[in-house]
DNA sequence: ATTATTTATGCAAACGATTTCGGGATCGTT
DNA sequence: AACGATCCCGAAATCGTTTGCATAAATAAT
């Protein structure tokens, strides 16, 4: 409870805190002497400087913070392990905030973040977060922040993303190039910059190979993983497609299930292929198809990235924009 | 980045930093007329307290501390969940730890949470975890601490707990009442809590239908998740056991896996259950019956305890050891 | 022997906020 | 008119640490 302040040796050695602090920071002004007594005494008594204290006087707190929608999600727990693994490396610690897809506990945290000193921020974006000008304000204050995966388009920053498009292409012609002709794309929600980019994807397959971009097929599922469920099941009743591509880990869950529910085989009713990281995808059955990304490395270079700007404010000049290459994991779901 | 101070308020106003002060916290001393002025004015620049200010005051930082052994596990990232929940609601921040394992991980974080004067820690231990001296020191200064999940058995302390034991020996007699004779059991690291109960319950399931014991069906699979695939393979074959228990998500999937590559039928050639939190539990194949821990009713009653003692040092008395219930859900692959 | 220089240490301000104590107005009561 | 009460407000200490400046003693240079 009651740690030992320099104070304490200070007067317990009959010297000057300035003289205990000079020591213990190995000062060429104190005496080889009196370094010993006091190095030796802190050691004894266990001495630990009061990291607030520090941070209160330095400005700087050696922590940054990380923004996520959810972290059971094992996309988002591979991020922040890549952040972890880099922070650890370079000396930070890391606070993770988790959004719950709500814009106001996402404000909450960039403000915590920001009056807590936090070195820098990581930032994935919740759902339907729109206004993003307070971020924007902090940001041209000087403010460190790196976005990841959901990144805004509304201004420039540094990101560090997947590669959504050319994932959902390659995941969309595959399917094509398998026979299938009706691909139905389930997709997050639409202000979210993985699934424009991702719908996009898909759509510019389905034009390659002269499909029709069909509306009916293409169904937004937000946050809300009740509806999810029902309305792909609907959508696979009204409109029986011959394939899916869904755009995460937990709609790829909700069209297993509704896949499950409805009895039909995969890949021979349906082919499947999601856009996860899910670990347990080799094991579901038949084993899933899916884009993989990064995640573990997109955290190390999100990471990296935000220490670099922290340490270093000159040398980076403009934005950041970094990303990181997706793979297609074929497995039978797909065939 | 130039955050607003309470001094620049003052002096912009021409007032005192006390005034300023107390006129932020409604203190009965200003008068109405300059609490408008000052807080219109605070509103205005966007003023927010220093909480590191406050905190090196008051010696409390309205954070609390959770380490766990790794993040991204559905199990600890729902007992997360519950801790978040219940912290959110009673005004405290959440800094997340992970030990990985490792005692090296799991002693800085305790210290740099008792330096940073987070007011409380949520531990579940690592592995192989032995010297927990200095953490029972710290708890003995009076340093608040809940322990979940793996707890420490060599010293009382608070406890919030599954009921590992109950849910090992109701999975165990399960099977054996679905007539398997040569139940393995694939466990972790046996120094942990959790594994020495379920070891117990699973034993005391095996004695109670008068099973002998065997000690070649009983593996130990600690964090090195390499080793553990190729260990569990070799024990299906060299023992052919009829059914398997094991007691974690980690362990469940690698024995998933081990089966998979053997081309085992569950459950007729092996009937199988797992001590998991598995989100996609459902959609193995087959679905797989498993021991459901409450993790995040866990959380939320360690969250609960941890801030009760926080606030309340006088009225908890003598040690909390809280059991939540498990539940035994059937699926197909035990039967 | 006197002055200059080094060596080793202490004092005090600063970081941003709260809070104890005390004091100057203003008002009412007698 | 005098006294007490009430109402507002400011000065200063405090939390733990660092650091610019001052100072004392010891040594070196003249």
């Amino acid at each position: 409870m009651g740690s030992v302040t320099i104070k304490d040796i200070a007067k317990a050695l009959n010297l000057s805190t300035s003289t205990v602090s000079r020591a213990l920071r190995d000062s060429y002004e104190i005496s080889t002497e009196t370094k010993n007594l006091v190095v030796n005494y802190a050691k004894e008594v266990n001495y630990h400087p009061n990291p607030i204290a520090l941070s209160l006087k330095e400005n700087k707190s050696w922590s940054i913070g990380v923004i996520v929608p959810e972290i059971a999600n094992n996309f988002f727990s591979n991020l922040i392990n890549g952040i972890d693994e880099i922070a650890h490396e370079r000396n930070y610690h890391v606070t993770i905030y988790q959004s719950k897809e709500l814009l106001e506990r996402e404000k909450d945290a960039i403000i915590h973040a920001f009056a807590r000193k936090y070195d820098g921020l990581i930032i994935s974006l919740a759902d339907y977060t729109d206004d993003l000008g307070y971020i924007k304000d902090l940001q041209d204050n000087g403010y460190n922040i790196v976005f990841c995966d959901r990144v805004p388009d509304s201004f420039e920053c540094h990101k560090v993303v997947a590669s959504n498009f050319k994932g959902a292409f390659e995941a969309t012609e595959h399917l094509i190039k398998n026979g299938r002709k009706k691909i139905a794309h389930i997709t997050s929600a639409r202000n979210l910059s993985t699934s424009k980019e991702r719908l996009n994807g898909y759509l510019a397959a389905l034009e390659k190979h002269g499909i029709p971009k069909n509306d009916d097929l293409i169904i937004y599922c937000a946050s809300d993983s009740e509806t999810a469920f029902k309305v792909i099941k609907d959508m696979m009743l009204s409109q029986n497609p011959d394939a899916f591509f869904t755009a995460s880990d937990r709609l790829a869950l909700h069209c297993y299930a509704a896949i499950n529910e409805l009895n039909l085989k995969v890949p021979d009713d349906i082919a499947f292929i999601g856009f996860t990281n899910l670990k347990e995808a080799y094991l579901l059955s038949p084993p899933l198809t899916t884009v993989i990304q990064p995640a573990l490395e997109m955290g190390r270079t999100a990471g990296d990235l935000l220490i670099n700007l922290i340490e270093n404010k000159k040398k980076i000049t403009g934005f950041q924009n970094i990303e990181l290459a997706t793979t297609l994991q074929i497995r039978e779901s797909s065939s």
